[in-house]
DNA sequence: ATCATTCCCTTAACATGTTAACTACTGTTA
DNA sequence: TAACAGTAGTTAACATGTTAAGGGAATGAT
């Protein structure tokens, strides 16, 4: 089946690529100030909701691989955001978990964050805003819809 | 005013990054057999579409940074992909062109990227599709919706 | 018990993302 | 025309993305 391919205004991995930068640049803006990386605020996140996990659960909550992970882990941990603790039943896997000073961040800064996203569903309209979530689930193999 | 952030689960930014996953991981599984990149097939592709062009217009259209489109450009002209010229009348100014090897390359694999764009249309539905494709240009910046 | 296999995580190597500083050139203004 | 600001592009530095290889620990089969 031979087919021509969508310019490159309508191709989706691109389309992808530019809302992706949409709702990061003002995310990005307000993380500047507080000294870490949009991806290292996703893990302390993810760690936030969720408590204290192991590395391979965390990475796929973070959608990160691993490693990146690795590296994010070691980063947040010599901020003191997060401490890493051996399993001794599995000494093969580890355990991540926020600090306080980790927690910190998170309090301070999420209102600001929602405030974000929210401006951004009152662009799309709540119901746009949703279908949009909905849609790009669809695209999400891990989410095995 | 003080909001609460949506779980991690139901989050924009990370729901487009799983999204791109998704999409880009047979994509890149189909480049790996041409030794080029995505970023670098982008570049080609919109090279391929709007023919010669400055450096600054290649980087929009190929939703890139400069610094990185510096880069990629010396990486492809080091294959012999794109060539770069001067621009005489102002010297600052670069353009880039693809040659005949990289159109080679476009031709050679664009049924097949193209393919596996089609799967993800059927997958959702064209309705949905075009419908995912307009949620996402509002939220791109530089389409100025 | 032994050994191959599998699993969890790390390291390595290279490409890109991101911000800031810098170079080279152009256009403007005093 | 000399000083200045602005523009196109590069380079630098650090963080992440991506794939492959490695290392230590548990597991299953023989």
């Amino acid at each position: 089946m031979r087919q021509k391919l969508p310019s490159t205004a309508r191709s989706l991995p691109i389309a992808l690529i530019r809302a992706r930068e949409g709702v990061m640049s003002p995310i990005r803006e307000m993380l500047a100030k507080t000294g870490i990386t949009e991806q290292q605020w996703r893990v302390l996140r993810v760690l936030a909701e969720f408590g204290r996990m192991d590395t391979k659960t965390l990475a796929n909550r973070s959608s990160l691989l691993f490693p990146s992970l690795t590296r994010i882990a070691a980063t947040l941990r010599a901020k003191g955001l997060v401490t890493k603790t051996r399993d001794d039943k599995d000494r093969r896997r580890q355990f991540i978990e926020i600090t306080a000073k980790g927690q910190q961040i998170i309090n301070e800064h999420s209102p600001h964050a929602a405030q974000i996203l929210a401006e951004f569903k009152d662009k799309l309209g709540a119901k746009d805003y949703e279908a949009l979530l909905d849609l790009l689930t669809r695209l999400d193999p891990g989410a095995n819809s």
